[in-house]
RNA sequence: GCUCCCGUAGCUUAAUGGAUAAAGUAUUGGUCUUCGGAACCAAUGAUGGGGGUUCGAUUCCCUCCGGGAGCACCA
């Protein structure tokens, strides 16, 4: 077994990443070229040095290519060329490697040997498909806390990108190998819900007025909506509301038949919207039960000096680490998030044995509040918490229009998005309910998940939600091209026959075949950095390659071996395609 | 004021320090006697400004400009 290590994005430097850990490859094409390349650079001299290896950007470049060459120049006191040439003279002579380029300033190219790569197909073709290991730790277990709305409040289309993002991360990082546990945590306590109580209490309806759950996520949002406007308008119900968001807190019986009611339609829209886009839990974590913890937890961490005593709260200096200083208990005596959070950590790393890292899928403001709460834990206990916690920053979906906010009443709902969408679809194709469903989560998802997490998103609902070119139904539709040429052929490839020694493959051709290996590899990068628009942008590039064989080279009318391979091509890239949008939570159909 | 993130074609986005900066969309023109036109081909069009490190910078460093976020009792 070779272990390999790939580089980590400057983000994931901050996980200490040990080495062991990292990729486990099982001898993949790549590993057999470092190996003897690494053997030509000790015969020349260059000693024993990690040398890059990469898919040129360009296929006229080769399968793989090293600029190694050009780094030695100082070290060899020779021309880049001339050492290029010395690289390729000294690189073992095996079958994998069909021909080696030396080129311009000093590249070395690999060609990689056509039956290989057919063999490689083939196996792909039958859904033999081996994605490499990516571990953080010996437990090989990870939890992913993402989604986390807030009960009483709509599940907006950032929540979307949220869920889309998390549970692309969990299905990455288990086809890597890892147990994961997916967890969410939800705020069911605080100002956000006294104010929306406050305005239900005060108002003339009864909440059994509301009888669908459409009706009744509305009516919370008016009701949250007014209480805000009041809180900051009148100084007597202010304190009001205060009081309420006290009584919530200490679960005082006069507030809580009314508080587990509507939080109660808040957890049945969540879960109605989990469904929908293919999410599930394995805990959720509300805030309420950590209130009582989290004050023990900080008065512990007082006593250890950690936490401090300041104008009637209860604070973290953050000062001599460089962090900021934030308050855990407020002087009312209730512990803020941050004080929960020393509950939820405590809670999360016992409630299933050890885990390897805690990835909390969150917005960047969060930044200082993770900053800091990561560090109390890790003084509160370094051996439970030392490296485990990680803040993976996904960005906000912006309007184009401006940000989203409640007060403006123009935040976009993640259900009217989804409906929205679907209408779309309805309304330009002919196709049944539930494909139609199903392209619309596939379209909004894509379009969440092609971009970067790191970048905002500047919504508009005509050009980020496309159903053509970049986009999941592209991506479906040409999954749905290979199903249905599949179908059609009669005569299914035999495997069995030989397709090796058919190299005179067409450009279409070749370039498909020289595409599809590389998946297992996009998705081991994909675990590294925390990042699943690298596999959606090399779905797409599959999908576009794939469309022009397709374009191009006819399948079925194709006679022999050309056939067989061409239906062989056809197959693996349907297999990669199918299981590259599993990884993004998305769900292929057979007709559209 | 301090800290962090981001500035790439009209718009939305790609690009482990590598080769001619890649797509979608929009605009214009083309492809159908052919396996699904939600497709394919072509044209037009870009790294915010200025320094530096390097054989080589969209990428790393400095600075300026522009956008976003955070910095004590919200979550």
């Amino acid at each position: 077994m070779h272990y390999y290590c790939m580089k980590a994005s400057s983000g994931l430097q901050e996980l200490n990443i040990r080495p062991d850990f990292m990729l486990s490859y099982k001898a993949m094409e790549k590993d057999k070229i470092k190996k003897n390349l690494a053997a030509a650079l000790v015969k020349i001299g260059a000693g024993n040095i990690d040398a890059d290896l990469e898919h040129p950007a360009n296929s006229r470049f080769g399968d793989y290519s090293t600029s190694i060459a050009l780094k030695l120049t100082k070290q060899l006191k020779k021309n880049p060329l001339e050492i290029a040439q010395m690289i390729a003279d000294n690189f073992p002579k095996i079958d994998l490697v069909a021909k080696i380029d030396i080129v311009k300033p000093g590249f070395v190219n690999f060609w990689l040997a056509t039956d290989y790569l057919i063999n490689d197909t083939r196996n792909i073709a039958e859904e033999n498909i081996t994605y490499p290991k990516f571990y953080l730790g010996k437990e090989h277990k990870i939890m992913v806390e993402f989604a986390h709305p807030n009960t009483h409040k709509l599940f907006h289309i950032g929540h979307l990108r949220n869920i889309s993002t998390g549970e692309a991360i969990v299905r990455i990082l288990e086809a890597a190998g890892n147990k994961v546990i997916r967890t969410n945590y939800q705020g069911d306590v605080g100002l956000h819900i006294a104010k929306c109580l406050y305005q239900i209490r005060n108002s003339q309806s009864a909440i059994s007025n509301y009888k669908s759950l459409n009706d009744k996520i509305k009516f919370l949002g008016e009701a949250y909506a007014k209480g805000q406007q009041t809180y900051e308008t009148n100084e007597k119900t202010k304190q009001e509301i205060l009081d309420i968001n006290r009584m919530i807190y200490e679960q005082d019986p006069k507030i809580m038949k009314l508080w587990k009611e509507t939080r109660q339609w808040s957890l049945e829209y969540y879960e109605e919207i989990y469904r929908r886009v293919g999410s599930h839990f394995d805990r959720l974590y509300f805030e309420s039960e950590l209130t009582k913890r989290g004050i023990e937890l900080c008065r512990q961490a007082q006593d250890m000096g950690l936490l401090e005593k300041s104008q009637g709260a209860i604070v973290f200096n953050g000062k001599k680490y460089g962090l900021d200083t934030r308050v855990f208990i407020n002087s009312l005596g209730l512990p803020t998030y941050e004080g929960k959070e020393l509950a939820l950590a405590e809670k999360e790393f016992s409630d299933f044995d050890e885990l390897d890292k805690n990835i909390h899928v969150v917005t960047p403001e969060q930044k200082s509040f993770f900053n800091v709460t990561f560090k109390v834990e890790q003084l509160l206990d370094p051996k439970k918490y030392d490296n485990k916690q990680y803040h993976l920053v996904y960005e906000w979906v912006n309007l184009r229009s401006g940000k989203m906010s409640s007060r403006e009443g123009n935040v976009i709902e993640g259900n009217w998005l989804l409906d929205e969408t679907k209408r779309k679809i309805q309304e330009s194709y002919k196709c049944d309910d539930m494909v139609a469903e199903t392209l619309a989560v596939a379209a909004v998802k894509y379009s969440f998940l092609k971009t970067g997490t790191e970048n905002q998103i500047a919504f508009d609902f005509n050009e980020s939600i496309s159903l053509e070119g970049n986009s999941g139904p592209y991506l479906l539709y040409t999954y749905v091209r290979t199903q249905s040429v599949l179908k059609k052929a009669v005569n299914q490839v035999s495997h069995d026959r030989d397709l090796i020694g058919n190299n005179d493959l067409n450009t279409e051709e070749s370039d498909v075949l020289r595409t599809l290996y590389h998946f297992p590899e996009i998705v081991g990068k994909a675990a590294a950095n925390f990042a699943p628009n690298l596999i959606a942008n090399y779905l797409y590039d599959l999908a576009q390659k794939f469309n022009l064989f397709y374009q191009k080279q006819p399948i079925l009318k194709a006679k022999g071996k050309t056939r067989n391979l061409r239906l062989t091509l056809t197959r693996a890239t349907a297999n990669v395609l199918k299981n590259g949008l599993y990884l993004l939570g998305i769900n292929t159909v057979d007709k559209m």
